[in-house]
DNA sequence: TATGAATGAGGATTCATTCAT
DNA sequence: TATGAATGAATCCTCATTCAT
């Protein structure tokens, strides 16, 4: 039953993904993921200080593996809008091929108690930041207007993904994420409002 | 120590919003709802069938009373951006209005169950209706793109509001939420990417 | 099964007196009392905020009925002997009339972490200091030598009578503690030496 | 960190000493006493069955060189009281010298479960026959008196001392044992009470 | 309606002990 | 002999919920 590879540790891991994906992770006994993961109750506590602790370990290591598999790709984009392509297409793909995984990040790792909280933001912050490095670098090209503050577009970017997963997540449905990635671009970039009319006006 | 007003109901909502932004749902015991509340521990179970349904309530009464306030005004504006500004001021303005209740909203509704979040999702969801109708509305008046989806739109629209609160909720900084408000329509509306180079001008 | 009387706070203490006394404080398992006791888990953190509450509680009730009792008889009598006399009577005759109460006395209470010691020390130093004022005022009567040291002469009381107990309680045999009094107070009395010879020595 | 001499076994009981001293019995972990031994915690069971015979053996090992260590001693004493002083001397002095084993002794070893206790007092009333070889000596000399009971005179010695170095260990002055040695065999000896008056002398 | 004492199921955590190496 | 990772039984304490008043 116990996973190989690095060991109990990551085996632990693995169940915990997967039963706090299931009850949630207040309603998830430490003593089932010990046993979804092939060890004893105690073994648990040599890998982990708390219960919490577990949480905090999983979501360090999927931001962690998330934030180096994005990094490493990002540099083969040229030009801003192939760059933003990609992050929305990283995101989109990664946590749709475990919906586990996107459970407990969509849902379950919002519900914790302010310190949690502030354990996870450090992972978090890099992703933010690539973000915010990425619109920045947009204005060096010029695809990027100015005025447009880096942050402020961040939070738009990743709260757009972020719903979107979520929604996604709750959903019973099964539609493919990836298929919202194109339009999401675009109005990433362009927005919502139509083009100002190529107005007839001079034909009048 | 009692509210007034619709009486005992009320008193135990208020405090369950002021206990649990503080200590997080699960931390919350109802106990401390109760004496917060002025009422004895056995006088929240009057009203409320479990600790969850007083989670419930609380989203549900926010929701419809931000609901109801935000359809009240919104046929006050005649143009999709009117209307969709008017969202996002009301939005922003209505959860800076009250840190707690932010709070509740942004971080610990989250957290919930399963069955909570169907029963969440019901109140939640007549403001995504809400937004879309402004979105179609916006494509009736030429305003919005046709080919913008109204569901991804929508959950650009608020995913962003969401995002931006979220931060404000778990930021220690106390900046003004409002001020938000117009760039994020800027963007919403206009996208990230800066306009074409009007360019062949130097050609002719 | 409960007990009547001040109610559930004493029947607790009784049944951890019965069961401490079999087990030994450490092997008793909160459940366990609450059973004997008549009431639920549960309700013995009603009226003690942890296990050890209930040791320490346990002692002090006994040590300030032990000690009650004792001053309000001391002041019948009017010698330093008739006095000491009736300390060890008390002591001995109160001790063994409940088996268990002295188990837990002479035991198991002195087992405990530094922090119980500390607490248990406070009712225990009232009754050192009834001795060592029935020593002084064996002095002002002339029946106590002045160079005796009033603490280490209680010590040796105390000690003794302390020592007397524990060989009862450990012991499997089933002889009366009250025998011991009378030659006990000769010994604190005269000490276990021999008078001088009156001496044949005028004889020669 | 491994002792020398009779090599891990004597390791793991001064180990012990040490920790028990310091965390009390119950709350010392055996994988303390293995860190501070300087073996591993396996290795504490090829020298002990259980946690409980660590007690024990600390407890005989400690005895046995105590009352070999006063034997050898004894010997050299012709009269009662000097075999008296030297026991109070022997016993104040050994205890003194080691203040964590004289905390394991007085305090640690009282508190275990009753076949604990048991296996304990063997070695214990080994010193408790010699004390009373003492009194019985003193009898044939004619320093002792015949009415006294040579057990109860035993008590009081053994309970004198042992109340004597308890209070010791507990308190967290700093006083020397050793100058309680003289005043405890006075009044060991003679008792507290004072000669009766040569009164009679002004009738002369 | 209102109370709050009482309930008791539930679960995180510890740590003595084992055993494969 | 020696190791120390792994075990899993054991239990204190919490707190949502009930119900007699």
């Amino acid at each position: 039953m116990a996973k190989k590879g690095q060991g109990k540790y990551l085996a632990i891991l693995d169940a915990a993904i997967k039963v706090i994906a299931r009850h949630g992770y207040h309603r998830t006994r430490v003593s089932e993921i010990a046993r979804k993961a092939g060890v004893a109750d105690g073994t648990v506590y040599l890998y982990f200080n708390k219960k919490e602790d577990i949480l905090i370990s999983l979501f360090r290591e999927m931001m962690e593996s998330f934030v180096d598999g994005l990094k490493s790709e990002l540099n083969n984009y040229s030009t801003f809008e192939e760059k933003l392509r990609y992050i929305i297409n990283y995101h989109l793909e990664t946590l749709s091929a475990n919906r586990d995984r996107a459970m407990v990040t969509q849902i379950e790792l919002r519900q914790c108690d302010a310190d949690v909280g502030k354990k996870i933001f450090a992972p978090l912050s890099k992703y933010f930041q690539i973000i915010e490095e990425v619109i920045q670098y947009g204005k060096t090209t010029g695809e990027v207007r100015t005025e447009v503050d880096n942050r402020l577009a961040r939070k738009i970017i990743f709260g757009s993904l972020d719903e979107v997963v979520t929604r996604w997540v709750m959903s019973q449905k099964d539609y493919s994420l990836s298929q919202l990635s194109d339009p999401l671009l675009v109005i990433l970039m362009n927005g919502v409002s139509a083009p100002p009319q190529p107005s007839n006006r001079g034909l009048n």
